[in-house]
DNA sequence: CGCTGTATTGACCTCCTTCAAATGCGGTGG
DNA sequence: CCACCGCATTTGAAGGAGGTCAATACAGCG
């Protein structure tokens, strides 16, 4: 159930066995549909949520109404671990697909994290990554034409989704619409699309029926010059 | 010395002025000239780095050359407060103008922290409102018009530059370049360039002798739709 | 006064947007 | 099983924001 938590905090910390078990033990787990808001902007969450299954998103929307998508979500993902320190949310979470969702009460974490310190520690990496995939967005959309974009963002989650124990070697399900996809590269549905026919053509991917594959990962990973080292995976002890 | 970086937590965090005292005994700062490295990709500083004076910038380069700011330090703002949690650094941090640098030992800060619950609640604070700033930013390279960019991108400076209490009520000093400005927001000089042109002319802004004026801040805010709670700014007990 | 880095300008180009219509497809109810 | 609906994808034509290249003007500084 927690299997893509777990999986990916092993990738960040030592994680013991015994540690595993005392984040197993905290599951009350739910069922969302697509396109439902988890948290809105101006929200003090009292719990903690924690993405289990699917995806969702971070946004943000401006008073002219355009939406951008400031995070992807994924297995493993926490959406509020620490609003508590900065008091009101400052943007909303909204799933992309039907999610699976724990709700994890805060003062469980407290305690949790006052007592363990390697989970502590796990958990502090999360967010330190979150802030470096923030960043590495920043490079993406200033820096990358779309097909390069695309490119890297389909790298990043291949890396991310496989953490999470959710992927194959070379394709993951990938539920968004070119118009999600539009809104999180800053770009539009129409340009992704042709974008994304080009793509196609080339041979650098192929997305069908909400479900991704990378004939040739490392083809891809050159197209867009990526780098995973901003994620800072950690060689997993077996 | 360190009036910045107590000024900004003071809108983060119950400081009191005990707590003030300890921040204070810390001192050992440096100047550095403009257009230094102070940290490089890679590096697992053993310092926490500290800006005290002048702007500095988080950045990281790409195979082409491109180079993308993907953070604007200024007076009161840490370098690298948690790369221990991550090990190395994922990008470079440099100064754009002289700046004056506080190098923090490690193993003060987290003593620091471990004995003074209200420090490590402001620190963890100042990280949490990096991070938020770095969505915010996400939304004016996706969303916003060139003009509109670089007005929320002065807007927010004005405030965290009040908040460390270096700016008066409508402007500040402004030593970046209008090379640097492309960098951070993603365009290139020629068109920032003829932006602040038309800027200037809408009488937006005054920009000149790397001094920037705002004759109507409200009217600039509103120009770029700027809102600032995502700087999470706490009324201040006086 | 000359040097060097920054700001400014012009001409041209292209990536991406806009608007609008058409096509395709999964799901549902008859 | 088929017709139909709603949503997502696809396509076309035209326009605009921003990029590229390269030359010129300007300003601070030793």
């Amino acid at each position: 159930m927690f299997s893509p938590l777990i999986s990916k905090l092993s990738h960040g910390a030592d994680l013991t066995g015994v540690d595993h078990q005392r984040l197993a033990k905290l599951a009350r787990t739910r069922l969302v549909g697509a396109h439902r808001n988890l948290i809105e902007r101006g929200d003090r969450p009292q719990d903690v949520h924690l993405v289990l299954s699917g995806f969702a998103c971070r946004y943000k929307v401006l008073r002219n109404g355009k939406r951008q998508i400031v995070a992807l979500l994924v297995p493993g993902d926490f959406c509020d671990l620490h609003v508590a320190v900065l008091g009101a949310m400052d943007h909303s979470i909204a799933t992309l697909s039907p999610c699976t969702v724990a709700d994890l009460p805060r003062d469980t974490i407290l305690d949790l994290t006052e007592r363990h310190p390697r989970i502590a520690h796990a958990l502090w990496w999360t967010t330190l990554v979150d802030e470096a995939i923030l960043r590495e967005w920043l490079v993406n959309m200033g820096q990358r034409e779309a097909d390069q974009q695309i490119a890297h963002l389909f790298c990043e989650l291949l890396v991310r989704l496989q953490v999470a124990g959710v992927a194959d070697a070379n394709g993951y399900p990938f539920p968004l619409t070119q118009e999600d996809l539009a809104e999180t590269l800053g770009l539009t549905s129409v340009h992704v699309n042709r974008t994304l026919q080009a793509m196609r053509e080339a041979g650098l991917i192929v997305l069908q029926k909400r479900q991704l594959d990378i004939p040739d990962v490392e083809r891809l990973k050159a197209f867009c010059d990526f780098d995973p080292d901003y994620l800072h995976l950690v060689k997993r002890r077996e």
